[in-house]
DNA sequence: CCGCCTCCGTACGCCACCGTATGGTGAGAC
DNA sequence: GTCTCACCATACGGTGGCGTACGGAGGCGG
C-alpha cells in the first residue's frame, strides 16, 4: 500500500474516501492521511489547494461510484423482477458497492456541510428515482411506486446502519438470502 | 436558554446531547458547549472529570430516553396491532422521541468508539427484541418475526436518515399517514 | 456581619491540525 | 553528463480544543 512511489491525485482521493468511510468528514485530515500514505503534507499541497479541495474530490469520486457503477452493474439483467432482486441482494449482501453504505452513514452528521449536502441530495434523488421507475415498471401506480421505493431505500439505509453498528444483530451471512426473499416479498406484495 | 443562572450537571448533559445530535461525537467539545451555555470551562470541570465523562453522561441519558420512555409511552395501547401502528406512527412521524433518530445517526461514524459501541448495541438489541416480541404476539413464527422486526427497524433507521439528509425527498407531513399505512401493510402481510 | 463552601472566570501549557515558505531530489530531456 | 522541473520533505506560525491552577464571587449558616 505504501510502495515508496510517487503519489498522484488519485491516490490522495482514494485515501480520503477511505478515511471518510472510516471516520466521517472530520477524519479527512491532511496530516493523518499523509502519514497513512507514508508521505507528508508537502506532497498534498502540491496536488490540492487545501483540505476542502480534497473533501470535494472524495465526494465527487463517491458520487461517481455510488450511481453509475452500481446502475450499470444492474442494467445487465433485463427482467425487472430479477433485477430488483439482484439490486437488493447486492445492496444488502455485505454492503452494496465498494464501500457499501459506509459513506452515506459517515456523511450523516455533516449533512448540513456546504460540500456534503448537494452530493448527498443528488445521490439520494437519483437512487430514489431509479427505484421508483422500477416499481412503476412492475405495474404500480405512481404514488404506490414512490412509497415502495421509499420503503425499499429506507430498508437499505437502515440495514447498512444496523450491519455497521451491531453486526451480531443483523442477519448473518447464511440467513441473508431468506431475509432478502422476505424483503422482496414485502416490497412487491400487491 | 441562558438565564445567567448557575448550571447543574443536567444542564451540561442536555447541552451535550444536543451537540451530539447536531454534530456527532466530535461536536461534544467542552469549550463550544460552554460558549453556547454562556459560561466557561471553569464551570464544566467542576461538574465533570473531563470530556469523556460528559460524553458518557450524554450517552447514558440518550439510552434512558431512547428505551424506557418510548416503551412506556407505547404500553398504554393494549391492542397489539394498534400498538404497532402507534409505534410506527410515532417513530416515522417527524422523528420518534425527542431527538428522533438523530442520535443514532450521529453515533454512526463513531460506532467503534469504546464509549459509544456498548450503548448503541444495548439500545439496538432492546428495540429489536421488543419488536420481535410484538410480531410473535401477532402470530408470526420466530424466524419470520425476527425478519419482520429487522425490516421494521431498518425502515425506521433509514427513514430517519432520509428525513435528515433530504427532507424534500422523504414523505411530506400530509403524505405520511398513507406511508405509515403502506409500511404496516407490508410488514404485517402474511 | 462573617466566614465558608460551592460554583465560576481567567490564564496558562500542551497537542493536533491547517496552511505557507523554502530547500531538496531524482527521472527524463537534450 | 548536466539541466530542468515535477514532486516531496522540513520547518514555521496560526488556531482551536483539552486539561490544570488559582483566584474571585455569592449565597447560606452562624
Amino acid at each position: 500500500m505504501a510502495g515508496r512511489k510517487r503519489l498522484s491525485t488519485q491516490d490522495w482521493t482514494a485515501a480520503a474516501l477511505e478515511a471518510l468511510a472510516a471516520g466521517g468528514v472530520g477524519a479527512v485530515a491532511v496530516e493523518p492521511i499523509a502519514a497513512r500514505l507514508g508521505t507528508t503534507k508537502g506532497s498534498f499541497y502540491w496536488h490540492f489547494s487545501g483540505r476542502d479541495a480534497l473533501l470535494a474530490a472524495a465526494l465527487q469520486e463517491w458520487e461517481r461510484i455510488a450511481t453509475d457503477q452500481v446502475i450499470t452493474l444492474i442494467e445487465g439483467e433485463p427482467d425487472l423482477r430479477r433485477r430488483l432482486r439482484l439490486l437488493l441482494a447486492v445492496a444488502l449482501g455485505h454492503a452494496g458497492g465498494p464501500y457499501g453504505g459506509r459513506i452515506e452513514l459517515a456523511l450523516q452528521p455533516s449533512a448540513a456541510h456546504p460540500l456534503v449536502a448537494p452530493a448527498l441530495a443528488r445521490v439520494t434523488r437519483r437512487r430514489l428515482d431509479y427505484l421508483t421507475a422500477m416499481f412503476r415498471g412492475l405495474g404500480f401506480a405512481p404514488d404506490a411506486a414512490r412509497q415502495r421505493s421509499l420503503l425499499a431505500y429506507s430498508a437499505y439505509l437502515g440495514h447498512a446502519q444496523l450491519a455497521h453498528t451491531a453486526p451480531e444483530l443483523a442477519p448473518s451471512a447464511d440467513a441473508l438470502p431468506a431475509y432478502v426473499d422476505a424483503t422482496i416479498d414485502a416490497l412487491t406484495a400487491p
